[in-house]
DNA sequence: TTTAAATAAAGAATATTATCCTTTTTATAG
DNA sequence: CTATAAAAAGGATAATATTCTTTATTTAAA
C-alpha cells in the first residue's frame, strides 16, 4: 500500500537530493532526531521507490563533453514497427543522453552530450540521418546553460 | 595542473556514475586492487572536479509530477539587462529544471517538469506569459521517455 | 644499464558509520 | 483511561572509511 510522505519523509527526499554522502549522524542533528529513524525511514524510501538510486554527478566539461544540443525529429513514416526499430537506434548512440517522443512541432526531441561542434556534426552526418524515415530535423545548441539539475522542489509537491 | 584519467580513473567515473553507493571495498574486488588505492584515486577525482557531487535520484512520478515539457521561447527585445532578468526569474521557478540558451530557432530551451497538464497550464498563464518581452513559445510535451540519464559513455572520451 | 626519486599500491591500524536490537515514548482507537 | 500500535531513542556491534607506514613500480637521469 502506497504509504504518504510526512514532512520528515519531504526533508530527507530534499537534503538526498542535494548530498547523497551525507551521514545519517549529521541529518539527525540537522531534523532534531536520532540516527535510527533517519536511517529507517530512508530506508523505507529506498524500498517504496521514492528513492531510485545514488549516483555520482560529473563535470562533464572537464571529461572533454563541452556541448549540450537538442534535436526535434519528425518522421515520414509512423508504423509501429518502424518507430519501436527508430527509438532503440537513437538509443543507442552513447551521445543521447535523453530521448522523449513528444506531442507539439516535432515527433522526438533529443538531448546530446558531445565534445564539440565537430563532434555533433559526425553525429548528424554518420549516425542520425543515415536513419530511414527521417523527416524534418531541427537542432538547438546551447551557448549557455543557466540551470541543469534533476533536483526537484519539493515544497510545492506535499 | 590538470592530471590526465588513466584507465581506472575512467572505470572508478564509470562505476560510481551508476552507483555511488558502492563501498570502495567492492569497487576494489571489482577492479582487482586494494581499497586504499581505490580510495584515495575517488578523493583526487572529488578534489580535481571530475566528480561534481554524490546525489540521490528521485522517482518523479511516484512523487506527483508526471509530466515533462520543454519549451522554447523568443524573446522580442533583446537588451542586455533584460536577457539577465529574464533568466533570473525563469530559473527561480521551481518547475522549470533546465534553461539553456540556445542557437537555431529559438532564444531559450526550457525543460520542465510538472504534475500534470493542469499545472502546466498553470504555469504558462499565470507564470511565464507575464513575463515582458516574450515572442514566440513553443511547447514540446513528452508523451514517452524511453532514455533519460545523467550517465556519460565514457568509454568514446578517454 | 644502473641508480635515485617520485608515484602508486599494499597492508595494517583506527576512527566513524551504518546497521541492528531493545527499550521507551508517543500517538490512536476502543 | 487503557490497551495497542507506531515511531523514536539509545546502546551495541559489524562494516566501512580513512589514515599511516611499508613495499613495489615506474620514470628519469646518470
Amino acid at each position: 500500500m502506497p504509504h504518504t510522505l510526512d514532512k520528515i519523509d519531504t526533508q530527507l527526499l530534499a537534503i538526498l537530493q542535494k548530498n547523497s554522502n551525507r551521514t545519517t549522524k549529521s541529518i539527525a542533528e540537522e531534523l532534531g532526531m536520532s540516527t535510527s529513524p533517519i536511517f529507517e525511514r530512508i530506508k523505507k524510501l529506498e524500498k517504496e521507490g521514492y528513492i531510485e538510486k545514488y549516483v555520482a554527478v560529473l563535470n562533464n566539461k572537464k571529461i572533454g563533453l563541452k556541448l549540450t544540443v537538442f534535436i526535434g525529429i519528425t518522421l515520414q513514416g509512423h508504423t509501429r514497427s518502424y518507430l519501436e526499430k527508430f527509438v532503440k537506434e537513437i538509443n543507442n548512440f552513447p551521445e543521447v543522453i535523453e530521448c522523449h517522443r513528444v506531442s507539439g512541432n516535432f515527433d522526438y526531441l533529443l538531448k546530446l552530450v558531445v565534445e564539440d561542434i565537430e563532434a555533433y556534426e559526425t553525429f548528424i552526418i554518420s549516425k542520425l540521418t543515415l536513419l530511414p524515415y527521417l523527416g524534418n530535423v531541427q537542432s538547438l545548441i546551447a551557448l549557455s546553460t543557466s540551470k541543469e539539475t534533476n533536483e526537484i522542489d519539493l515544497s510545492r509537491v506535499l
